[in-house]
DNA sequence: ACGAGCACTACACATGTGTGTAGCATAAAG
DNA sequence: CTTTATGCTACACACATGTGTAGTGCTCGT
């Protein structure tokens, strides 16, 4: 049995393939990536990734569980050595990522891996119940709210990561391109772009558009 | 000449061909969509797109710079009526949006449409200058990086619709969706996730990091 | 030793899709 | 009226791709 190598370097074709999957999903989307080139990629026949996973659907289905397993796992691990973590929080997450960056990126930009988002939000409740604790006024929404467009925005960095290398000038996966983004993103996070009573008198304003809809047709 | 009914209700083969490509691209995604699926939504044969548009890539980049224009008409209405704009800032810039919403998401996240999100950056840039006005302190980052990171976080919005909209618990297309949408982005833009401390004190992390990298191998 | 099961391969099939070509109708220009 | 251009359609081709099927060698249990 192959097991033995499985559990010693995880180098079973079944890993091998699922492996290039995420690599080839991640770099051309699940439509382009053809079970050819996954196959290739794996150095074994295109049938035997039928073989393992029935169809590209189930494949892809696969990653994604693979990846809520590793998810969860990094997220424990970051709970233990939280020095590092601390001085660039999404930096060393994405670092985390590694490869399986475009993955994510590609599953949730396309709507699939629904219980990977949630996972992510769920960690975002976690870390903002103990924001909040430091907080005094009361929030505009729940936390699970924020907590999910929080994590929306976390991940618009991975998303729409060339792009921002693009617009930063250097490649996101550089030393200096990461080091860029972690300063950028420190700088935002702890300047608010709305001061509170610009905040207040925008929610007052919501507030008296939710009852008097403007005249638009739609 | 049909190009009396264009000027009028821009309801030209060509304009529909383009309209329904941006929708159908929007929804399925590039490789999804079909020019067949395509001409049947608009009403037409597929051999007619291809007359128009000579390939299917070609076809892209003609709802690309269509869109670049429409972007830059509503960013200088946006400049006009600041009225409404004011109160809900990405609400109501996702409403203007409208169906090409969904468009420009899947063309930014599949890693197109990169004069699309420089011309959002540059949006971002004159929206943060007249910010930086009101701000004492130096900022950690050039306002080009806070704007390529600051517009990628508003994008986060129509990107992760769905998901956003499963985790809110209402749909974002929905009054009551936008709604909440904007109260929770209002309450995020106003209250900083770091005190002015602790960011810098990560950010000398950072830089201490910087000249000393981890011990990991990669 | 031997048969059963499994990992794995080679090959064929059906189909959807982008693209190419030929042709028709309508209308403006001469 | 004829000619020409153009918006538009119908049809066919080449090809890639997901999927299905048959077959082979190797290993393990008995």
């Amino acid at each position: 049995m192959a097991r033995i190598e499985a559990d010693l370097e995880d180098l079973t074709a079944r890993a091998r393939i699922r492996d290039a999957a995420m690599r080839l999903f991640g770099e051309y989307g699940f439509e382009r990536a053809t079970i050819r080139g996954i196959a290739e990629a794996a150095g074994v026949s295109s049938g035997l990734v039928r073989h393992h996973f029935g169809s590209k659907q189930a494949l892809r289905e696969a990653c994604d569980a693979y990846l809520v397993k590793e998810i969860r796992r990094m997220n424990d691990e970051a709970r233990t050595d939280s020095m590092r973590t601390a001085a660039n929080p999404v930096g060393s997450a994405l670092a985390k990522l590694g490869p399986y960056q475009r993955y994510l990126a590609r599953a949730l930009a396309e709507g699939w891996a629904a219980p990977l988002f949630d996972e992510m939000v769920r960690m975002s409740e976690e870390w903002l119940e103990e924001a909040d604790k430091a907080r005094p006024d009361p929030p505009f929404a729940s936390r699970k709210a924020r907590a999910t467009v929080g994590a929306a925005m976390g991940l618009t960095v991975p998303i729409l990561h060339q792009h921002i290398s693009r617009g930063l000038g250097v490649d996101l996966a550089t030393p200096q391109g990461a080091h860029l983004l972690a300063v950028t993103l420190l700088d935002i996070y702890s300047h608010p772009m709305l001061t509170p009573e610009t905040a207040a008198s925008m929610r007052d304003a919501l507030e008296k558009l939710r009852n008097s809809p403007p005249s638009s047709p739609s």
